[in-house]
DNA sequence: CTGAAAGCGCTTACAG
DNA sequence: CTGAAAGCGCTTACAG
């Protein structure tokens, strides 16, 4: 039943050459001649050949193999993120295996032996929400398997990472809330031991500062960002004697949490209260009123961080030197901090 | 510079034993002293040892490899069904590549020939839109590799499937309108030629002759249901003489670009007009009125094609018999078709 | 321009 | 319970 896989051997024998002179016009070996190459490709073609890339990685030591790690492939941002990874080192003919860590150090572990196992060529990640001890990254570097952080990334890693402009974006928002007026601009942040929270945090502090606000302790909620902690921290907001009358949100699930809250208590966004989200996730814009948000071009940060992983393969061992890109973000204006 | 990899020889070495004694230590072969065992897996953790697996695949003909082919990554549903599949096969030892058709019927043929170089141990595949012909999925069968369809599937193909019941799905979703009084249930429809598609309409003409409601074609628009279609689909069926009272959308996308030239034409949702959507993506609760929609189990589709897919792989070569497994739908309904 | 040969690192019948 | 040996299907220096 089961048909005998078509090989090289196979070929060579149909042509009376040998395996070496099929595998070199397969690969359009420069001198080889084109009599040659045209006769292997045609009896490829003939015989329906399909190369074992598994054979082949083997021997060269190239598994054409990229391993991406998310937390989880289905929160839009990373999606995206995927998205543009693929569509980037997929041209350069290399796959992507896909491993979700759930925000768990141990799978982190896992995943990165794994994909070690896999012979990988290269990995892209993004780091754990808990991930603060870097062993198993670090088990990367030594295996000399090159590396690229992308949005949760490690400061001073040694490797090349793509990111937004966190501060500036976070900058930039609460200016614009500023602009609209508004004095009490609450911030509903991440933990601070991601670089990215953190930095939006100064971002919205350097705002304040820039136009003589004073900082508010209790303005700022800190959570894992998702849809609940977006409501649990504006329930808690409101409970205040004096009112935010803006709410700038690290992430936009928790700004449709703060929307929900304002909807449930009757609260018009944006008239007495503003909303602004961060990472333009699409269904802001199907919201009523839209959300406004940082957008983070998520899909060129995946361009991005593809292009970054097949350079440092290319320039493996010789003068391999990383690159650390930041991304502008741009500010998405929508009816939740504006009146139009 | 670069370290050189440990292998089973090294450990052998280390050890004064032969490389087949490692190996069968190292999978815990029945027939292997304890002794043996402790003192390979010793070695092999002091030596830092990590398996090839490449050089396992193509000994032993399994790569553990399984590659998953979607539309686009980045779609909320397929992202689930993703998420869903990686955490089941990867219970397993499996890893999953994944790839993007784009809805092209080139880069599908070429996906599978490069996961067939690849020598992936199955292939989960969700169709193009466009996908008619499948001389390249019958590749996979001549070849041997088991396949699993998700969602957009072919019938009959002798192939085990995962799909929701989506005659079902579309029949209590028109049920439920005609429930709240909705008498003109217009259909924004997907393409025919696929199955799902056509159930859906199949479901909804149903449920109209169910209730003696005459069927009418000019309340049905044909299109690829993205958020745009939904906007001209909807500004089409404005146009009508007789405007429809509820419009049943076999996408929520599509029931967005409904729900916003509803409001730019202040037509009340859902006293005007009813607005039901398919597939219960996380923004149709973020909306306001929330759109109603069926829930396809995304996250569970996942899990039963990997599961699908270990039994298919399991069984190759012996008793192995598709599956057909059709997931039953559930309505949610939301405020965009009931007065709470 | 082409060939002979070695070897990537495992696994797996086969012996004993 | 352990060992010797072959081989999965390629690629790649090395010759010529």
């Amino acid at each position: 039943m089961k048909k005998k896989k078509i090989t090289l051997q196979d070929i060579a024998k149909a042509l009376n050459i040998t395996p070496s002179a099929v595998s070199k016009a397969l690969s359009d070996h420069p001198r080889m001649s084109q009599n040659t190459k045209d006769a292997v490709n045609k009896m490829a073609e003939e015989l329906n050949y399909k190369p074992n890339q598994i054979a082949a990685a083997l021997r060269s030591g190239q598994s054409k193999l990229i391993g991406v790690i998310v937390p989880a492939a289905n929160i839009s941002f990373f999606s995206s993120v995927i998205r543009g990874i693929e569509e980037t080192v997929n041209k350069a003919g290399y796959s992507v295996i896909l491993t979700q860590s759930d925000d768990s150090i141990k799978k982190e572990e896992d995943i990165i032996n794994t994909l070690l196992a896999t012979r990988v060529d290269g990995v892209i990640a993004a780091l754990g929400l808990k991930t603060k001890k870097f062993g198993h990254f670090e088990k990367l570097k030594e295996e000399n398997v090159p590396l690229v952080f992308f949005d949760r990334i490690i400061k001073d890693f040694g490797v090349s990472t793509v990111e937004v402009d966190d501060y500036k974006g976070a900058f930039d928002a609460v200016g614009h809330l500023i602009e609209q007026g508004c004095k009490r601009i609450a911030h509903l942040a991440g933990h601070s031991h991601m670089e990215l929270y953190k930095n939006r945090l100064k971002g919205y502090k350097a705002a304040l500062r820039d136009s003589s606000i004073p900082f508010q302790k209790e303005l700022i909620i800190q959570s894992d960002l998702h849809l609940e902690d977006g409501r649990n921290g504006m329930l808690q907001l409101l409970e205040l004697k004096d009112r935010p009358d803006a709410i700038f949100c690290s992430s936009d699930y928790a700004a449709v949490g703060v929307l929900q809250i304002a909807r449930e208590n009757n609260i018009n966004v944006p008239k007495e209260m503003m909303i602004f989200g961060f990472s333009n996730e699409p269904f802001t814009s199907y919201l009523d009123p839209g959300i406004s948000s940082v957008d983070q071009s998520s899909i060129i940060m995946g361009h991005t961080a593809g292009e970054l992983m097949l350079a440092d393969i290319k320039s493996s061992n010789t003068d391999f030197s990383e690159r650390n890109i930041v991304l502008n973000p741009s500010l998405i204006i929508r009816k939740s901090s504006k009146i139009f």
